[in-house]
DNA sequence: TTGAAAGCGGTACCAA
DNA sequence: TTGGTACCGCTTTCAA
């Protein structure tokens, strides 16, 4: 039986009348301001704090009510991602309630194509905060430094680079990703066999972590299975295509197969086509409608969603509280992604289904009404 | 390359200039409020709408004065789930700018004791909204209706009473997740196995739901396991004990058991007692300290974490969108429950530890700086 | 160093 | 049926 919070409604005035002194050095007090005597503002400080003062948060908010800029870079490309990943975005905007927003969203075509050039391009737009998603490390660190050195907050969303001087980042934990996928496997086949991986660019971090994380959770807890080389496809469908025909073509061929980018439906349809998918247990990686059918008739044995939706949200979320209330966020968000299996699909076919609807009813805070689904997922 | 926005906010006085009106005309007709011609109304409305006029709640609030009371109803058993729900309660009312919150938090023993007096006792708190917990929506069906008969709105969290007329409920998808364990065993055990199930209440709607769904897929996906008669812990230790041990003198050994509350332990404990850890594939329901030895050895398969910290956010912003805004929510928000696997386990312990630092910094909207721990989970 | 006063965007009351 | 205006509590600017 707790109380939490009491009623007295204590305000500057309140702080002042006691003391006998005008409003005005009470606020320069309370918020360190400079041109105040130290004992006055210490004697300000000792009543606020007896007089148990709370500020008025809808007086404040209303007298500041700044606008705030919000630039998004996002990729055009891989739109089962980032389209959500916007979405994500919106959704949150539109919570927020109070707040004077401006949500400036620019598209490239294609990670490592363009990106670069439209935030060199946007280094004089003085957006408030920005949420991007860096391709290679290397290239974006400098400019991600002027941005946060101007004054500009920058999370990075999907991707990270780490060195740049970003506010935060926010992704799936790729590592774990990976040893997901390996646990699946050393659970599922229970006696000797040889597994794969299906990969997009070593050269990428996320899909080098999520080898990595996989080759370690099954040396460590999966003796029984080995690890055939691994394939790169370089994100091309008919590289996908002739990496998975090799594989079977090869006298090992792997009783499990994982790929760990959204490059999935090539690698399926291969698979389909000599007839391997009933006798290849596959894990794959994010969820999209093509890939339902093939969850739903156990085709796949699992899929890590990697949730776009949640990381947009988180994303803005944490980008507007470090705006407004000046409260750092995590370093480091890492989501853990959902493992999609036949049973709990349906919460996530619904949910694919359903989105992505535009809502673009103008602006900020607007009473959007939602679709009539009766699920969520996030 | 789009453009996402509001050419800044419209207020009253922008709706009044535009027709050539006074303001309090406009809030005349934005209100409904008596004294004002159809027709003026009429094209106030149409201009609002037009203009994307939004209210600002900073100013509404302030003049008002309005404090909005959030009555939170919730037990003190299950510290493990109600602790982070409550949490997320706090956390999203902490991220309200220019709403004068008041957060009162209720507490009774158990599900089931305690509850409906405290429900009825509050009766007369006149609170602005309301959050809780039913048991047996039997009981709380005609005490929420009367709630919210009496303009109180109430969100069900964690378990629902579909027929209360309550606003919306928040929890997991209780069928999905029964039906997860049953794929996770039909996957495991790949010879024909006795399975049971053990739950607290079958009168509760969670528990219920869950059994159900288990049974369903079993039925559907893994014609070689049987299901063994459920058995009803009542949430008691003590119970939950007597029963496991029962379950495994009987003639038909369970080669799984899927446990789908929270109260666990007794049963593993019983199991490791008796040495049948480690030849019973063991589900378990959410996450605590004290499981995370089991998972991370292999003995417990998996845990079905039921986020409650996502929970608690999700029902309070609901509420406060529908307080605020008069945006109904979604009736029902169903949560896809996080598998939790031993390769998977670190993020979500965590998030674990590094928790429940209550951070009573005092009221409502608190700048409060977080621990600094590197992963998220949500 | 301090005080006084003008708003922020609504609401509510009084006058017209 | 309408228009005008004094607030709500705080921040900020300008004067003293």
């Amino acid at each position: 039986m707790k109380k939490e919070n009491n009623p007295g409604p204590v305000g500057i005035k309140d702080i002042a009348r006691h003391l006998g002194i005008s409003i005005g050095t009470v606020d320069r007090a309370l918020h360190a301001r400079p041109g105040i005597s130290p004992q006055t503002r210490a004697r300000v400080l000792q009543t606020a704090k007896k007089l148990n003062y709370q500020p008025n948060v809808a007086a404040r908010s209303l007298k500041l009510n700044r606008r705030l800029r919000i630039g998004v870079h996002l990729p055009h490309q891989i739109t089962s991602f980032f389209d959500p990943l916007r979405e994500g975005i919106r959704e949150a905007a539109r919570a927020m309630a109070g707040v004077n927003l401006e949500l400036d969203f620019r598209t490239y075509p294609h990670i490592g194509q363009g990106d670069l050039e439209l935030l060199e391009a946007g280094l004089g737009q003085h957006y408030d905060g920005l949420i991007m998603t860096p391709g290679d490390p290397a290239k974006f660190d400098p400019v991600i430094r002027k941005l946060t050195a101007q004054g500009t907050p920058v999370i990075c969303v999907a991707s990270d680079a780490p060195r740049s001087g970003r506010l935060a980042s926010v992704s799936v934990d790729a590592a774990i990703s990976g040893g997901i996928a390996a646990e699946l496997f050393a659970r599922t086949l229970q006696r000797p066999a040889l597994v794969a991986v299906i990969t997009g660019d070593l050269s990428t971090q996320d899909h080098a972590e999520k080898l990595k994380g996989f080759a370690a959770t099954l040396a460590t807890t999966a003796p029984h299975l080995s690890l055939l080389a691994t394939r790169e496809t370089h994100e091309r469908p008919q590289d996908a295509r002739r990496e998975t025909l090799a594989l079977l073509q090869s006298r090992n061929r792997p009783a499990g197969i994982y790929v760990n980018t959204a490059n999935s439906l090539s690698v399926l349809r291969a698979l389909e086509e000599r007839g391997a998918l009933s006798h290849t247990l596959v894990v794959t990686t994010d969820l999209f409608p093509e890939l339902i059918p093939f969850l739903e008739s156990g085709r796949i044995l699992a899929t890590l969603y990697q949730r776009p939706f949640t990381q947009g949200k988180a994303a803005f979320e944490a980008l507007i509280r470090y705006l407004l209330d000046g409260v750092a966020p995590e370093p480091v968000t890492r989501f853990a992604p959902h493992i999609v299996l036949r049973s709990n699909l349906p919460i996530f076919a619904d949910r694919l289904i359903g989105s992505v609807e535009p809502t673009e009813a103008g602006a900020q805070n607007l009473r959007s009404d939602q679709p009539a689904s009766a699920s969520t997922v996030l």
